[in-house]
DNA sequence: CACGTCACG
DNA sequence: ACGTACGTGACGTGT
């Protein structure tokens, strides 16, 4: 007989702190305990293929005395609430896949196994202890194995790696803790001696009782023998504590924990309720409601012809590497052939898939279209978590708890769509997201896709000249820092950096990372003053982070036809916005003139103009919308300077008299309230006092209650459903803000009033993108969109239709949607990026 | 591969 | 006592 025995509280700790902790189903109930705890379990399982099975438990109340150990052991840790809920769904699990589940008062999880392990010894069964506690390892004997759970992974201790890695025998490893201590476990061990000798001593003398008789005739140095006459009291208390007690009254006969028959049925619909669907996946639990789900289709593969293609009025198709497979009614038509594609994709027949944006790419580039898209899985799939970090068929059928037919290779994907897409479909509809996603994200996917390929000119010749004065620029700044500090370094070292100046210069060290000094901009800049070398620095920062970033960075990416074709995301943001990569043209430089030279290097092609259009003040005009506050949507309808006249309210004086420091704190102000700021983080932020923060704070929201109401009521919404919503219903899930961790929790909040206005305002902009790219396109415009930076477009276009083009953008931009403040559109030409943008 | 840093809205 | 504004992506260093 094999006993498999598992110590319960231990395992589930190691999961709760090794997965992430925001893993929880919709109602914010945590699950990443359990959710570790069962693939640590499975996984052990299929090691071990054990006869019986059991899940210890510590259940240490004191009850009785007799036990006194596991009392005063059970007053130490409490266990993090988050932890806490998650015990009971653990043994409520187990106990529904017919584990026995076990624990006895006043006794811990490991005084169970150590009695199982000992009636197995003397029975002769075998033993499997999974744990992450050493302490267990006093357990190992020749029948007795201990699985430990460590960061590196599993250990698997027999007595002979036990040996070997200890140098003494199992047992005597309370003789060895008995001398250290152990300060995780509060056991003192003898003041003093520490692992080295603690080690040798059980080597030479085995036992604590056996060192106590010999020590003092022992060839062991003075200083030895005083602390272990000292700590003598001590080390048989500490052996006591660390022994584990093997004879707890509970039911010795393995046989009796053979598993019973699982309840499937219950325990999927438990699973399913906590939505943990990869374990539901693991145990095999999904019963085919009816066969078509799940039994595989008879896949028949032909060749895909014009014909076929004319007949189609619906279908599910994939495009990988130029090979198209288009899935209808159980049969999986197939084509390498770039015309065929070509045609299928052009054709009217209503069209789902997953990756559409690289299907229009292939459209565009071979001069034809993608007509007719009907859905893109992974953007369901997107919308329906948008904290996900995969959107793969795969992934979203384990999520979903869709079958995966990756026993059919190359067509795995494809067969499994059909009832993924349903599912995802059901849950847009069920969650209210099926506007959004059929009303803008879907079409939105054309229009990127279309800005990708269009691309950016640049003017390589410029770049690589801008390049060589700022490597000229960085070598002088260099040459000043070597010559103030006396020797070379990498200054693009942090840590040297830090060495430099705070340990060679006598610098005073400002802030601390996790890794030593911080050498940020924050900290130089106050340091400005006190040597010049920090201004070098500052400078050589600045040279560099332009260097390999944007000119390196941007020549790596220029295409044969001259031009950048970044790639938008359109799954990535948990807000809804969009983001841009290789190279992410998102965040080129503007707000220092150094910085901004480069966007004079991104020009119209011959012939053509840049249009740039962007909102003003989108975020604030979408937050008085939300709240509705009679303040903020009087000042935007009189189309006031918003910060002069919150300088005014917050600053209580005339409008007239704001001064243009009064203005820019008050910006500062306007900002941190989109961001659910506190105190400290705008004193910092503009260099005041706590308390004058804490003033301005209040007397921002006292002349604006609704803002204060908004955020209020949006916080005890969040609190209560645990997710917040746009206006266009974008859902975010923030589990945080149920953490008992107040950092944790705090942030919640931050996330859950910066949400709702971030990502209305990304849902207003894709609807603009959307009705200027239709206009452009159905008014037959020589003009295109390349580019969106969050709140402003831009279009290349024909000189000729300059001036239809801005007046399209500004009526799309503007009249986007009905709010209670209107949105002003700023927009200016040029002939590169930098000059549009004046 | 994590971290620090810094570019943008 | 703690840590301290939201959302991104890219680069260089160092373990």
């Amino acid at each position: 007989m094999k006993l498999f025995a598992i110590d319960g509280n231990s395992i589930l700790h190691r999961a709760f702190y090794g997965v992430d902790k925001n893993l929880s189903n919709k109602e914010g109930v945590p699950t990443n305990a359990v959710f570790g705890f069962m693939n640590i379990y499975l996984k052990n399982l299929n090691v071990v293929n054990p006869d019986a099975v059991v899940v210890a438990f510590d259940r240490s109340e004191p009850t009785f005395r007799h036990n006194a150990v596991a009392t005063y052991k059970a007053n130490r840790h409490g266990m993090p609430d988050n932890l806490a809920t998650q015990l009971p769904i653990t043994k409520k699990i187990l106990s529904l896949m017919g584990i026995k589940v076990t624990d006895y008062v006043g006794y811990e999880a490991d005084d169970i196994l150590g009695t199982l392990a000992r009636t197995c010894s003397e029975n002769g069964d075998q033993c499997f202890i999974l744990t992450g506690d050493r302490d267990s390892l006093q357990l190992v004997d020749e029948n007795v194995t201990v699985l430990l759970t460590t960061n590196k992974g599993i250990i698997k201790y027999t007595p002979e790696k036990f040996t070997e890695d200890y140098g003494f025998a199992p047992v005597n490893i309370i003789d060895f803790k008995a001398l250290m201590g152990d300060a995780s476990d509060n056991i003192s061990g003898v003041a003093g001696i520490g692992q080295k000798t603690a080690s040798a001593l059980v080597k030479e003398f085995t036992t604590v009782e056996n060192l106590y008789e010999k020590y003092l005739d022992s060839g062991l140095t003075t200083g030895i023998k005083k602390k272990l006459e000292n700590g003598k009291d001590s080390a048989y208390q500490s052996k006591w504590l660390a022994t584990i007690c093997r004879d707890v009254p509970i039911d010795t006969v393995i046989s009796h924990y053979i598993p019973h028959k699982s309840d499937n049925e219950k325990l999927l619909s438990l699973l399913s309720e906590l939505e943990m669907f990869k374990v539901i996946d693991k145990l095999s639990l999904i019963i085919p409601e009816n066969p078509e789900d799940v039994q595989p289709v008879e896949i028949v593969k032909i060749p895909l012809t014009t014909e076929i293609i004319s007949s189609l009025t619906e279908c599910i198709y994939t495009l990988d590497y130029g090979k198209l497979l288009v899935l209808k009614e159980n049969i999986v038509y197939t084509s390498s052939d770039k015309n065929i594609i070509k045609e299928f994709l052009s054709s009217p027949c209503e069209k789902s898939t997953d990756s559409a944006k690289s299907h229009y790419r292939y459209a565009m580039s071979a001069n034809s279209e993608l007509k007719n898209l009907k859905n893109d899985i992974s953007i369901g799939g997107y919308l329906l978590n948008v904290s996900g970090d995969n959107y793969s068929i795969k992934t979203l059928c384990s999520e979903y708890g869709v079958h995966y037919y990756s026993e059919n290779g190359i067509m795995a994907d494809i067969v499994s769509m059909p009832s993924l897409l349903k599912k995802i479909r059901e849950f847009l509809d069920s969650e209210n997201l099926m506007s959004l996603y059929e009303n803008i994200e879907i079409p939105l996917i054309e229009v990127l896709a279309s800005m990708e390929h269009t691309g950016v000119k640049v003017d390589k010749k410029g770049v690589q000249e801008f390049g060589e004065f700022l490597s000229v620029m960085e070598e002088e700044s260099k040459q000043k820092i070597f010559r103030r500090t006396g020797h070379i370094f990498n200054i693009s070292s942090p840590k040297q950096l830090g060495t430099v100046l705070f340990e060679e210069l006598g610098l005073p060290a400002i802030k601390k990372t996790k890794t030593g000094y911080s050498t940020n901009a924050d900290v130089l800049d106050i340091l400005r003053d006190k040597d010049p070398v920090i201004k070098d620095i500052i400078n050589y920062r600045q040279y560099t982070k332009l260097k390999s970033t944007y000119i390196d960075g941007i020549l790596k990416k220029i295409c044969t036809d001259g031009r950048i074709h970044t790639s938008f995301q359109q799954t990535e943001t948990r807000t809804g916005r969009i983001s841009s990569t290789e190279p992410n043209m998102q965040n080129i430089p503007v707000r220092t003139e150094l910085g901004r030279h480069m966007r004079k290097f991104f020009i119209a092609d011959n012939g053509k103009i840049l249009i740039d259009a962007d909102y003003s003040q989108i975020e604030l005009r979408v937050m008085a919308h939300l709240c509705g506050d009679k303040n903020l949507t009087t000042a935007f309808n009189l189309g006031e300077d918003i910060h002069t006249l919150t300088a005014s309210q917050v600053f209580d004086v005339p409008p007239i008299t704001v001064s243009s420091e009064m203005r820019s704190t008050a910006k500062a102000v306007n900002f941190g309230i989109i961001y659910g700021m506190g105190a400290f983080s705008l004193s910092k932020d503009i260099n005041i006092t706590r308390e004058q923060a804490e003033k301005y704070i209040n007397s921002y929201f006292e002349k604006y209650p609704k803002v204060k109401k908004f955020m209020e009521d949006t916080i005890e919404k969040a609190t209560e459903t645990g997710f917040v919503k746009t206006a266009f219903g974008r859902k975010r899930r923030i589990p945080e803000i149920k953490s008992s961790n107040k950092i944790q929790q705090s942030a919640g909040k931050r996330i859950a009033m910066n949400t709702p206005v971030q990502g209305t305002s990304a849902d207003l902009i894709k609807i603009a993108m959307i009705n200027v790219y239709n206009r452009l396109k159905s008014e037959n415009i020589n003009a295109r969109l390349i580019l969106q930076v969050h709140d402003e477009l831009i279009i290349e276009s024909d000189v000729s239709c300059t001036e239809r083009a801005v007046n399209i953008l500004r009526e799309e931009m503007q009249n986007v949607y009905e709010m209670k403040v209107p949105l002003s559109v700023d927009i200016s030409t040029g002939k590169s990026w930098y000059e549009a943008k004046e």
